[in-house]
DNA sequence: ATCCTGTTCAAACAACCGTTTAAGTCAAGT
DNA sequence: ACTTGACTTAAACGGTTGTTTGAACAGGAT
């Protein structure tokens, strides 16, 4: 089976992308490795900017209508009850987490293209993730909102927005994971990560102390 | 007073490096803002990466030597006693947070430099950053051990993993609070982020939940 | 006055950038 | 057989890149 151009140099790009960003990623580097013309990308694409934004969008699309699914799924199955702050977290990391799976573990290449993406500074880049940001303030605060209906609104946003640096933080660190804590079990399994960061949000999101912190000294015992 | 060559160059590739990272920043466009000469660059820097490279370093030493310092001194208060979470985590923080911070807010140019440094696929950017953390594996991660005896040290790897995504994560996304959440209060106050960020974090690293998620669908009755 | 050292300057260097051009290829439609 | 349209190709385009060069400048020491 023979691979189009156009796919071959999506490919390509992804991973460059990746690797160096948007302005350290030549045509000539893009072509050469995919074994196509330079000037095909400007007859398919149109423009080297316009070749990035089909490849970023051609990745992130999918999973933000998984999201969408997974939320309604989950809405059907209550009847209409206000879900569990687990089934909602769950309906936002699992198509992330799928997105990033290869058959051995973390696609490590693909975390790099969110990371890269994440900073990158660039009109579509920027509206693209604004775009999943609206989607997700009409589908998905409202549902947290209910899930929690006696948290002030104003702790809640902050809480929600830590959550979300929380995901792409660790997202975004991934590949310093192996260095910085060689020792960690379990490095390698998606869904094993996902149970502890969802975990790890919960705890965040139904803290119960507010305001500001004690900052005593000496620690007091936890279990 | 006059600034010398050397340091002008040395702002104005803070800027712009914050801005446009490190490929698409052109030591023309740093020169010409700067008001020097084009060759200043390679004579007081040596090459466009070494210039980048001094300009990280001397930003990013201050705030860990800052860290050490504030470990240090809550020991001696505390007599070597464990601390409390809150004040490993203020330690932590709380430089990170200074650094950050002009008279009036966040100071959104150095926001923006370190999450392109986070992302910069660049042998010195990664040493710095991988500078940090074996400093912190070596002081602060012992002192979290000290201070949550009981916990599993594979459990406590992954929160505290988790809590550097939080706090790097909310570095790297702050610029799109604003968009985000328009109707955040208090967004431009820097302590009181710290303080909120460091209760969500002492919240998931104290959570009592260890392991699965349950995951059932309706919503348990939360505070 | 002369030399020395550190710095600045305009100009040029070769290499590389994204994009365009015009000729060439090849299979399907008539 | 001929035409059409989609695609590929090598070559060139003008512009920009980081770096180097050698002359010019300034000020203190000899």
């Amino acid at each position: 089976m023979t691979v189009s151009t156009k796919d071959r140099i999506l490919a390509v790009t992804e991973d460059l992308f990746g690797q160096h960003g948007f302005s350290a990623t030549t045509l000539r580097d893009v072509t050469d490795r995919a074994g196509v013309n330079l000037a095909s990308v400007n007859y398919h694409f149109g423009s080297k900017e316009a070749l990035f934004m089909e490849m970023l969008r051609r990745r992130i699309e999918p999973i933000n209508r998984k999201r969408i699914e997974l939320l309604d799924e989950a809405l059907r199955r209550s009847g209409g009850a206000p879900l569990s702050l687990e089934a909602i977290w769950d309906a936002i990391l699992r198509p992330l987490g799928e997105a990033v799976t290869t058959t051995d573990g973390f696609d490590e290449k693909f975390l790099r293209l969110i990371s890269q993406s994440l900073v990158e500074r660039n009109e579509f880049f920027e509206t693209a993730h604004q775009q999943f940001f609206t989607e997700f303030k009409e589908r998905f605060s409202p549902e947290l909102a209910r899930s929690l209906p006696k948290m002030d609104p104003q702790e809640m946003t902050w809480r929600v927005y830590f959550s979300f640096s929380a995901m792409l933080g660790a997202i975004i660190q991934h590949q310093k994971i192996g260095r910085w804590f060689p020792f960690l079990e379990n490095r390698g399994n998606v869904d094993n990560m996902i149970d502890r960061l969802i975990n790890f949000i919960v705890a965040g999101l139904t803290n119960s102390r507010v305001g500001e912190v004690p900052n005593r000294e000496e620690a007091e015992v936890r279990s």
